[in-house]
RNA sequence: GGGGGCGUAGCUCAGUUGGUUAGAGCGCCGGCCUGUCACGCCGGAGGUCGCGGGUUCGAGUCCCGUCGCUCCCGCCA
């Protein structure tokens, strides 16, 4: 960082004053962090965006050690005096600055601070929701400012890489038509229009389309996002994505550029990867061998299809699932001995996650089972499992038999949990991944119709007579199992787009009411296309190290969708609620307190 | 909407089978201290045990309800 402008508060930074500067003077402002008040000498640890230099003040500078004498932590100085190199007893090798320490002549006390409500000093773990409700006092805190700083270097390396490709950042509209990413939207109500409603944008998907079609070629945004659903330890009502689209491509072009881009992104963090291209899965095979179409492949515990050994069993539960079409399948959880209580929470996680039940078994030293099912099994199937599952003496086997929509899902919960539980997941590694050959539609039972796995506008492949065939064009891109973001080539010729539109149950009359301005736009030349979505929180969170976004946003919302710190939402004045021609059909509920 | 966890001093926590006056460390306030850097020493203040109800001679502890935070399922790419 290059020396502050001078004025009359500081011409120097706190944290990058060294030996250099012994023997000059330096005034420098910031926070009080520490305070060790010796009666005679008196030290203060002074802070600011830069890092901590010590200040020493002498009894014989009599005001200014007065004044010092009143500090508390977190008031706002400024101070002026000689930088002076430490005698070599006195180094403090913690912090860049402990050869020096500025032994101040001239103090301004510029403002006071409260007692803070929590240690902004040091590293400990705080109640969240106290946190947020100080938030401005939160993100003086280090580890905060290290996460908002690595946002800006991530966002920041992003934008040159693609600018540097020759992308041009465009705006697109907050306030606009609701688009059906799935989710439920945000909606405005129009004051100019009343019962009319805009929404906030799921993501920029249409208007990026409009922007290939008009000719930009290359687009990028930063872009808000908004989705009004539960929260998750990922996932807040707003977040915030790369989102990037481009003419004249395909997969490969797409893919190679933000393998790129975040091979830069890693660089730039200082965080090691693998340099691209990264491994390809197919959904199908991302869901038979992990579960999951989002799979963390640091470990191993890989699922592995039983179906074949058992064909014959006589076990009702195995047959039963075989005959109505489903699969067995297991894991092999390795060398593990565990007591009732922890294959029950196991069992646990397996029902939450749909399993009716979960079959464990050991394998002994003579290879036998011991094992609840082991008595309904023949040896030829117990060692036909076992071999399948590549079992040793002293293994943990766990089975599943199941729809593949039920037995998939939990074997990727349990790979979790038992990666999670014996701490299987190397400190360090990053595994970067992309998936693909996603299926184009999947059958909604209980509407009786096909749904967009992705959504409408992705291009698909393959023969429409046959929908649960098609795959679609797209690709997510997955880290250490976390889905960083997707993306696909979409659609560029109406006559698809209204295939798509009526598999999905739309019809002539509603395409043209929701998506005439997309479809209108198809009839004059749209070149082929496609882009992606890359989820900025989560690449962050990801890099800092941090389960939660949260961590790595300045403001975010708590779990529970509101904000701790402003009170939002809360509710508006009745004449607010009649100008928009709108009347609330409860009544707001007051805001709570703690303990309310 | 459903399930799990948490809620005791400003902060982080302990609190036995239900039993007398609810504790510790840090922080805070006061005093002493001229080389500390998690300064040290002495003294002090500080509690609606989230909130409401119940059981009991007696509840921080047991029961019911409720609020807040959080993780997960559903939902959501």
């Amino acid at each position: 960082m290059s020396a502050p402008e001078p004025n009359r508060f500081r011409d120097a930074w706190c944290g990058e004053l060294d030996a250099g500067r012994a023997g000059t003077e330096a005034r420098v402002a910031g926070w009080v962090h520490r305070r060790r008040d010796h009666g005679g000498l008196i030290f203060i640890d002074l802070r600011d965006r830069t890092g901590i230099v010590q200040l020493v003040f002498h009894p014989e500078t009599a005001e200014a050690h007065a004044a010092a004498h009143g500090l508390r932590s977190e008031h706002v100085v400024s101070a002026h005096g000689e930088v002076v190199r430490r005698d070599a007893g006195n180094v403090n090798p913690n912090i860049p600055t402990g050869e020096i320490e500025l032994s101040v002549a001239e103090l301004d006390v510029l403002a006071e601070s409260a007692t803070p409500p929590f240690p902004l000093d040091e590293d400990v773990a705080v109640d969240e929701a106290l946190r947020l409700r100080h938030r401005p006092l939160d993100l003086r805190r280090e580890p905060m400012q290290r996460a908002l700083k690595l946002r800006h270097t991530v966002i920041k390396t992003m934008r040159r890489e693609l600018e540097d490709a020759g992308f041009i950042e465009i705006e697109t509209p907050i306030l606009t038509r609701s688009t059906p990413e799935g989710a439920r939207d945000f909606l405005v109500p129009a004051r100019m229009s009343p019962g009319s409603f805009f929404a906030l944008p799921q993501s920029p998907q249409l208007f990026k389309q409009l922007l290939m079609i008009s000719g930009y070629e290359r687009y990028y945004q930063v872009a808000r996002c908004f989705r009004d659903e539960d929260l998750r330890a990922d996932r807040q009502l707003e977040f915030t994505q790369l989102d990037v689209e481009m003419s004249f491509v395909e997969e490969e072009d797409v893919i190679g550029l933000l393998e790129g881009v975040m091979a830069a992104v890693f660089t730039a963090a200082e965080t090691e990867i693998a340099p691209p291209p990264w491994p390809r899965l197919s959904y199908a095979e991302a869901m038979a061998r992990y579960g999951t179409d989002r799979p963390d492949t640091r470990f191993g515990l890989e699922i592995a299809e039983l179906g074949g050994a058992l064909a014959q069993s006589e076990f009702k539960v195995f047959a039963g699932a075989l005959e109505s079409g489903g699969v067995i399948r297991g894991i092999n959880a390795g060398s593990r001995e565990l007591p009732r209580s922890e294959l029950d929470a196991l069992t646990e996680v397996a029902k939450t996650h749909g399993a009716k039940g979960l079959v464990w078994a050991f394998v002994q030293e003579d290879s036998s089972w011991r094992s609840p099912i082991a008595k309904f099994l023949s040896e030829r199937e117990i060692a036909a499992i076992s071999e399948a599952l590549g079992a040793a003496p002293g293994d943990l086997l766990l089975i599943v038999a199941d729809g593949a929509e039920v037995a998939a899902p939990v074997l990727g919960a349990l790979r979790l949990e038992l990666a999670h539980r014996f701490d299987l997941v190397p400190a360090g590694v990053h595994h970067p991944l992309w998936v693909q050959d996603f299926p184009m539609f999947d059958w909604d039972t209980e509407s009786g119709r096909w749904n967009a796995v992705h959504h409408p506008f992705t291009a698909p492949t393959g023969d429409f007579s046959d929908p649960g065939a098609m795959l679609s064009r797209g690709y997510d891109l997955i880290l250490d199992g976390w889905e960083l973001g997707g993306g696909s080539i979409r659609i560029n010729r109406p006559e698809v787009q209204r295939q798509v539109f009526g598999l999905l149950g739309i019809d002539e009359e509603e395409a043209e009411r929701r998506f005439g301005f997309l479809l209108d736009a198809l009839r004059f030349g749209a070149p082929p296309h496609g882009g992606i979505a890359l989820g900025i929180d989560r690449v962050v969170a990801l890099l800092a190290g941090r389960e939660s976004i949260r961590e790595v946003i300045a403001f975010p919302k708590a779990a529970s969708g509101s904000d701790p710190l402003t009170g939002a939402p809360a509710p508006v004045d009745e004449k607010q609620l009649r100008e928009l021609g709108i009347r609330a059909a409860a009544p707001p509920r007051p805001p709570s307190s703690p303990g309310g």
